[in-house]
DNA sequence: TCTTTGTTGATAATCATTTTCCACAAAGAT
DNA sequence: ATCTTTGTGGAAAATGATTATCAACAAAGA
């Protein structure tokens, strides 16, 4: 957190109250927040805290490299550790968990670079349900949002 | 192809020129297309077709498991090969490329599942640079982090 | 305190995607 | 072939997340 302000500093950033607010909200709050909860999460402390100002402010933190962002059902989630980890995606509740096992990187990183490509970082997000939304038997317990999920990519063998 | 159509005629979906067009255009074109991009290459044979259209067939695919959406920049992009497969992603001209090579599963499934997450399937993008683009070095180049991934333990850490 | 600029906040503008509504056409039945 | 049913296409409007504007403001440094 120190560090983080530390960076906005060097790089001539000004520390305002609200790139504060926004900045804790993203490092201390629950995980994988979009815009729209940190705005809300933020604006208890500051009443007067407008959206465009959390846009503007995840956005100078994605710049630095402090957040990162990623997408779930179009919609962006900002997550305060910018270290690679695999994501665990609930498609029914959309919750975004970490999951924090050592992974291999699992395409041979020489044969990419080998092919002209030159990879930066990578991605890697496991769909399926959360514990929590497996109990709900069909919808009827307090599972909040829903919509038709996204096909993906690499089938999982089916847990059974 | 058509496999895919009788698919459709399987599930009770009518067989149209416009279905066929961007059936045809998603299987047969340059793959990883966006929405706007299928309806250009349509719209050569068919004037008369809705960008709408488009997207509601997509749905159709997509729901029927024939075409993966994936999200590039926060616009939706379709692929034809619904088989698993790794992407190479351009970070600078939004490319994606296919990367062919077989990929497992790559984080322990069972320890997921043991977890009591339930998984079904995976996404793996590797974001980089393209060759053309590295070519062309006007843009800028920020160099972001390695590609490996280090952890700690097994666990998953679920956002409150 | 003065000056310089980066920043804020309210609002409008974008832009991809979805929804509406209805004429129309694809199948199936008569 | 004609009738019926019902899914589908097209045009336009609606949505919703994100971005751009721009005048007023305030953080840092002198
Ligand atoms: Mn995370
Ligand atoms: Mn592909
Ligand atoms: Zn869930
Ligand atoms: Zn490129």
């Amino acid at each position: 957190m120190n560090a983080v302000v530390r960076r906005l500093r060097e790089q001539g950033y000004r520390l305002t109250p609200q790139r504060m607010a926004v900045l804790q909200a993203v490092l201390k709050g629950p995980g994988h927040l979009s815009a729209e909860d940190i705005y809300q999460q933020v604006a208890d402390a500051f009443p007067m805290m407008s959206l465009a100002t959390v846009y503007k402010t995840l956005e100078v933190l994605r710049d630095l490299g402090e957040v990162v962002e990623l997408s779930v059902e179009g919609q962006a989630r900002y997550d305060g550790n910018p270290r690679p980890h695999v994501h665990l995606i609930c498609e029914k509740c959309r919750a975004v968990m970490d999951w924090s096992a050592e992974v291999d990187f699992p395409v041979a990183e020489a044969a990419i670079v080998a092919s002209g490509f030159r990879p930066s970082y990578y991605r890697l997000e496991v769909y399926g349900l959360c514990p929590r939304c497996q109990a709900s038997d069909d919808g009827k317990a307090p599972v909040p949002p829903q919509v038709g999920l996204k096909n993906g990519e690499g089938r999982v063998e089916e847990a059974k």
